[in-house]
Formats: C-alpha cells, sequence, structure tokens
DNA sequence: ACAGTATATACTTCGATTGGTATATGTTTG
DNA sequence: CAAACATATACCAATCGAAGTATATACTGT
C-alpha cells in the first residue's frame, strides 16, 4: 500500500476515528455508529472504501458484521496512532474520548442480556 | 494545526516530497523544481498552499525564495519522515532518490560560481 | 413464506481540489 | 528605464470526493 493512499484515508477525521477504534479491537457496524453518531450509510461507505483499500476486513456474523483491522497493521498507521495519542489538538482529543466510549459500550453489552450485539460481540470485542 | 490538515497535504505526494527535501535544509524554489522536475506553476501553488497551512515560511533573496519548514517541525511531519525512510513502497524510494539528487544539486552549486542560486543558497542551504 | 433487523449499494448533487494557460509582481543588471 | 529572471496569482476546465435519499441484500425468528 502506498504512503499516500494511507494518508488520504486519515486524512478524513471520521476515517481516523474508525481506525482508532478499531486498533483496540473488533467491532460491529452499529457500535461504531453509536460511539461516532454518525448516520448508517456514511459509517458503511467509509468502512467499504477502507476495506477496498486494504485496510480493513470484514466477517459475518448472523445480519451483523465485524470489522477489523487487516493483520499486521500498517506500520505506518501504528506509528501515527501513537503519536496522535500523546498530542492534544482537537481531534486527538476526541480519539481518547472515542476509546472511553467504546469501553463503557463494551461493559455494558457484555451485562444485558439480547443486547443486539450481545451475543456476537461479547466474545469477540472484549479479548 | 489539526492532524487532519497535516494528513491532507503530505497525502499528496507531490507536497510529500517536498516536505522531505526541505526537512534536509531550506531550499529555493528553482532548485526544488530542479529535483522534482515538476512545471514552476505547480510549485508555486503548492508552496503556496503548505505556507498558508502554515507548515512552511519564506523568505526573498533577491530574485529567489527560499522556502524552509517552520520550526519547531510539526511532531507529526518528523514522526512520518522518519517512519517513510525505513520503509520500501515506491514513494519512500522517490524520497530516498530527491535527497541524493539534492545532495548532488548542493555540491554541484557549491562548485561553479554565477550559478542561479550560487551566492544566495551556498550558505544557506549547505548548513 | 413473511416480517424485522443490520448492512450495503445505486444514483444524484454539490463543493473542493487539481492542472493548465496566461499574466502579473518583484528584483537585479546594464 | 528596459530587459531578463524568479516567482506568484487569476482564471478556467476537468475531475474527485462527500453527503443524502432511496432501495437492495443478507440473515434471523416466527
Amino acid at each position: 500500500m502506498e504512503a499516500s493512499e494511507i494518508y488520504r484515508c486519515i486524512a478524513d477525521p471520521q476515517r481516523l476515528r474508525i481506525i482508532n477504534l478499531l486498533e483496540a479491537g473488533p467491532l460491529c457496524v452499529c457500535h461504531m455508529q453509536e460511539i461516532l453518531e454518525v448516520p448508517q450509510v456514511k459509517m458503511s461507505k467509509q468502512l467499504s472504501s477502507m476495506k477496498q483499500l486494504g485496510l480493513l476486513e470484514a466477517r459475518r456474523e448472523g445480519t451483523w458484521m465485524i470489522y477489523n483491522l487487516v493483520d499486521p497493521v500498517e506500520e505506518l498507521i501504528t506509528a501515527n496512532l501513537c503519536c496522535l495519542r500523546e498530542a492534544t489538538c482537537a481531534e486527538c482529543e476526541q480519539l481518547q474520548r472515542d476509546l472511553s466510549k467504546r469501553e463503557k459500550l463494551i461493559l455494558k453489552i457484555a451485562k444485558i442480556e439480547n443486547d443486539c450485539p450481545q451475543e456476537v460481540c461479547q466474545q469477540i470485542t472484549c479479548r
């Protein structure tokens, strides 16, 4: 993958947030939607563009699609997330908040039975 | 400066090459043109957009404009250049070649009297 | 087979970005 | 002041990417 492709991808704050989330573990689409508070279409299109690029992959579990970063994760991605998590710009702080939100969500769905992604994501997401 | 602005900037291979060159030291426009083999208009427009963004600054010496990275250089820029110089994608190898070309050019203009940027860049570029 | 839920795709519209041509600006030298 | 050089800007056409609406697909449980 060329560097410019990766940069073009993470140049969009929304896509960067998705990558940031997935770097912490796989998630299904509805979770990401909930955390990022973004319309379904937009989410789906961005995921599909990143999958096409070769950055993400997805597998289906029931009606849900679970996305994850392709392993091994691109060096540039790792390096930049690392750098961003120590920085203090507005976007960087958003990334932090997203990760906290993810934590809470994971705890919630681990508790409540029959919640949307419960039986699917409980084992997969909380590694 | 927001992260996404920086990524949008270096998502263009040409702009990344410019930044890569300037990270090694200031250069005047005609030098960069010669190294990157790019039309004058394009070079000028890209430089001006990066200056506007706050990534570059320029000062005039005679008829020449000398550009340099604003000090201190953005962390993200430093980190990414560092990462790219160890990588092996096509674009990364181009960056290496550009740096070699820069070395040769510097040596050349240090020798030849009255070459375009000689009296200007000799002291400035070869720090 | 049907209804419900999760996700993806097609299509359209709109604004931003890019590249090129022509021209302008600023500086030096004779 | 005119000519030459280095660089910047204005303008236009073409392309690209983002966003929204509507619709399609895939799966599950009844």
